[in-house]
DNA sequence: TCAATCCCAAGTGTTTTACTCGGGATTACA
DNA sequence: TGTAATCCCGAGTAAAACACTTGGGATTGA
């Protein structure tokens, strides 16, 4: 029940544009330094998020990446479900077909609802969401404002 | 974010057991058949399932498995962790320490909240809901009562 | 022109998954 | 007392997924 790298680092790299958007394009370099991600690959991560609509490009000097809708109408669940494909903890409810228990499957209403409860969680959070949430992190660092346990 | 394999058929196969709690110890071949997973492979999970407290076992001829509590009291989150770890999205909610970017990880609240929204489901479910709800299926299979779409 | 950048395909070592295989220990029952 | 039915255990394995790396090519601003 895992996230594996993939939507981790991800979500990082685009809270991280989310964070600089409107401020034209990011080289990816910056932001895989700053989220401490191998570069090359965090580039393959990038492609599926631009063939997906997430962000667009910009070649050559100068260029990089950006978010391709403001941070607000962009959710969780839509850049999860491109790098870790449907938000459901077993693939049956993933296809069309379901799988050939359901009629005698107890366990298939359980997965349901699970699959629904994930999709609440991600679908109703955006990245300016967590863009607001690191901006609240950064001003109580600064504050010195935190609790040594 | 898909459970294995050792979670869905653990599932299924502690459901069955359920199903039958009070009529002794069941044959795990019989298990393995009914839910048609394979034998051995079943075993190592119930392995696993027998050390934790989940199930007991019975050794010899007659023997077989059964439930070490009633189906009430087993919940689907405590069969899951077993078979599969700690229900969390990612790792660095699940140990102690945490990871070196806490301070800084704006992504760190939303997956708790994932992770109890996960928790909150399969920890209010027991294995008595699971097989009522298999009942009913029989029922409305065995009423014909059944829509094909 | 050339350095910075994105784009793409292929290769690679490690880990996990989903099993199988082979045998040993225990016990009810004939 | 034998023997068949069970559980118990460790090792082996093929395939897939994961988490990258490598090596180039195409585009573009200065």
């Amino acid at each position: 029940m895992r996230l594996s790298t993939k939507g981790q680092y991800g979500l990082r790299a685009v809270v991280d544009l989310a964070d600089r958007y409107g401020q034209g394009p990011i080289p990816l370099n910056t932001v895989a330094q700053r989220e401490e991600i191998s570069e090359h690959y965090l580039e393959q991560l990038m492609s599926q998020l631009r063939k997906a609509g997430i962000v667009v490009s910009i070649r050559g000097a100068q260029g990089g990446y950006q978010l391709a809708r403001p941070p607000e109408e962009i959710t969780i669940a839509e850049v999860i479900e491109i790098l870790e494909g449907p938000i459901v903890p077993v693939d049956c409810l993933a296809s069309d077909d379901g799988c050939s228990r359901s009629t005698i499957c107890a366990t298939q209403g359980l997965w349901k609802r699970l699959a629904d409860a994930m999709q609440e969680v991600l679908g109703s959070t955006t990245l300016a969401d967590l863009v607001e949430e690191n901006q609240r992190i950064r001003r109580q660092s600064q504050d010195g404002y935190m609790y040594y346990i």
